[in-house]
DNA sequence: CGGATAAGTTCAGCCATACGACTTAAATGA
DNA sequence: TCATTTAAGTCGTATGGCTGAACTTATCCG
């Protein structure tokens, strides 16, 4: 049994060129994660840089236009004032692609983190053709890209969404039940390499719960879904729907595993001697509180909507109360095996299960107090999750975001 | 719900310090992973900095005693002859402690891995006192570290192994139920820090599961219990006894999560309407295929060894036989949880286990197949822990030993 | 209006690495 | 035996990024 990893590479020497490269990305965070306007003195003192360096450093990031200066404020102090940074608006912006089975769609985001431009299509996309439905999100992708250049912003690269096993490494499909499609390399699918233009735009694939969870981490613009509550850096992220995805965020990172396939929380054992799953085990989280499960439970038939289950459990009917009760308890189970294996105390609830939580919080939270080992010492906290309108999409494109704010020499001087 | 980490501490500004700090490190770890003896010019090409750089550095790495020169080896070819470099041997070493329920020691380890001292005691430590125990620990450690140091070696710090939940941050011992320990700071107890001279020594406290788990990796030292494997960088390791214990490792460092508290598998739940768990809860794996569990399906004594149980085993006896099945498909449905969430595709398994492995192979790996959702794109492997004779003491000692090798700077010009 | 205060800039100095030339040390072969 | 070849290791200059102190700019305050 040999293994490739057994000789990992080293990291590349440093030279002068590599401090650069640190304190330009030092600089750009510190401007990113100020949370408003800051002088290059501020940037000074939190980066530990003088002045002078800073000086220097912003000169080049205003050049790469990833970060702007605004109109100095009317001074409240003594002393020169100082010249406001922010994250530049409508320059170098990410892509975010998703096919999903109820709709395609891509969207543009700035460094700012405002949505510059998106086109969403909702349609019914089980069991489709790959290469047709991948050529018509590539389309739509040039589209919006043509569109977003000709305001002159530039597209740094774009990150497309799937419901499946991704493998991030060979950015390769092995599986995405609900789409019907398997073992297939969708970039070339997508067309936008060899677009009308010789530019070639960086793309990456990754699995949709993981860059929902990306979608959820606080920094960023508050102009999303729900008022943002202080979410951690580090945190579990569960997407609920016909089948149960997740996703191990690490200081704002995803934890991917060996292939990307971390996260599979839909197939974690409940009860051995529960139903048989789809996957052709028996007992699986996914059959206690995967979407198809919870609306059969209720009573609902397979195509019902979410809003349909929810006036059930409003009506106070039996079968719905039950059912997510024991959902409750099935996911709490799940979630105290993931706890007890990775130590990590925020969870934090998407997909369909936000409008449930208050029929899921009281058996989640009991089980989780009394199966993980850890409890007594440290408070769990499940909650909502606060991005859910097509969190995939925004992730994706702030992952594209992410990598210029942390590599900013590539766009310096260009 | 406020909580520490949404302001993480960025990384320091990068100085010409910080460049040679990087290089230095990058130097040493070369060597250390050549496997073998290497010349400068070896460094340099590995590493891509230039012959005169590497100089230097090696320089700076001899004088603080990290790595060695060896005596030039005949040479087979044209050309200068090289001269071969390799770690330290007894220069710069670590020290690995550790309590544990039958047992309490320490070991001392040279940078080229091997065992430069250990001192272990055997004994019956359940519900001892911490006070007198972690005393007499601290006792034989001072008189190792000052039997080593008259020998010219420098003991570069010091790592503690306990079998509980140990916050890694605080040093603090949440519980450890074996011992009967809970809510203490092992490290005043030890006496290490305010020994005789006024140096102080760098203690830090670990789980011992995790530790075990480091002191697997492939390269270090071939000396060891077993012929070692190729292990890679990362995988799980899981150490059986009367609770069950594991670490994922990934690159060859411990995922800790947020407390240091990951890898409790042996409360994954494998059948909820199972027995009842001294946690609490039910149907914990702990109860499946902890050492009471299976000395007890078998038909044994709780006192009793684990060689009773492979007799029996070996003698055919159905109560032990049966036993063992169900053991070895409890620990695969919760490894295929545990596979499922973090994607590592490899397992070792240490403790009691591997003498065990013959009979619970069989069903583990059934349970894998069917459980894992990624079984069929990518094999797993489980494989018995190559260490395994008091593998935490060795794993503490070269958890010192990483640090030096990664921030040579604290020793270099001393 | 002038001193205090603070932001931002300029410039000499330092230091680690690169690069090319040089030295050292062995094998090779006429 | 001695020049040639090959490769390891060293030396000296050049380059580039950061520091620190002095300087300039811009505002407030009495």
């Amino acid at each position: 049994m040999h293994r490739a990893d057994t000789n990992r590479p080293r990291p590349p020497a440093a030279r002068q060129a590599t401090l650069r490269e640190h304190n330009l990305a030092l600089v750009a965070r510190a401007v990113f994660e100020a949370g408003g306007p800051c002088s290059r003195a501020d940037v000074a003192s939190a980066t530990g840089l003088t002045r002078a360096t800073v000086s220097t450093l912003v000169e080049q990031l205003l050049g790469a236009r990833i970060i702007a200066e605004l109109p100095p404020l009317a001074p409240q102090r003594a002393g020169r004032p100082a010249v406001p940074l922010v994250p530049a608006a409508r320059t170098v912006v990410g892509l975010g692609l998703e096919v999903n089975v109820d709709y395609l769609g891509c969207r543009v985001l700035d460094l700012a983190g405002a949505v510059v431009a998106e086109h969403v299509e909702p349609d019914d996309l089980h069991d489709c053709d790959p290469s047709v439905v991948l050529g018509r999100l590539g389309r739509l992708a040039r589209a919006l890209v043509a569109h977003v250049e000709e305001d002159g912003m530039t597209v740094a690269g774009a990150t497309l969404a799937l419901p499946g096993l991704v493998d991030v490494r060979s950015a390769r499909l092995e599986v995405a039940p609900n789409l019907g499609w398997s073992r297939l390399d969708p970039l070339p699918l997508l067309g936008l390499d060899t677009g009308g233009d010789a530019r070639t735009l960086a793309v990456t694939v990754a699995n949709e719960a993981k860059l929902a969870a990306l979608a959820q981490s606080a920094r960023g613009p508050d102009s999303d879904d729900r008022p943002r509550a202080d979410v951690p850096d580090t945190y579990l992220y569960v997407s609920g729907d016909v089948g149960i995805g997740s996703a191990i965020v690490v200081d704002r990172r995803i934890f991917h595993g060996r292939h990307g396939w971390a996260g599979e929380i839909g197939h974690v054992v409940v009860d051995p001697s529960g139903p048989r799953c789809r996957c052709g085990a028996t007992g699986c989280l996914e059959q206690y509180a995967g979407k198809d499960a919870l609306l059969r439970g209720a009573g609902l038939a397979p195509g019902d909507a979410t809003s349909d289950l929810l006036a059930a459990l409003e009506a106070g009917e039996t079968a719905a109360l039950t059912c997510l009760r024991r959902a409750g308890t099935a996911l709490g189970s799940a979630l105290a095996d993931y706890v007890n294996l990775v130590d990590i105390d925020t969870v934090l609830l998407g997909g369909i299960y936000p409008p449930l939580l208050p029929y899921l919080r009281a058996p989640v939270e009991a089980e989780l107090r009394s199966r993980v080992l850890a409890a007594p010492w440290a408070a769990l906290h499940v909650d909502a999750a606060p991005v859910d309108h097509h969190a995939a999409l925004t992730g994706g494109a702030r992952e594209v975001l992410r990598g210029v704010v942390e590599h900013p020499t590539r766009w310096v001087e260009g």
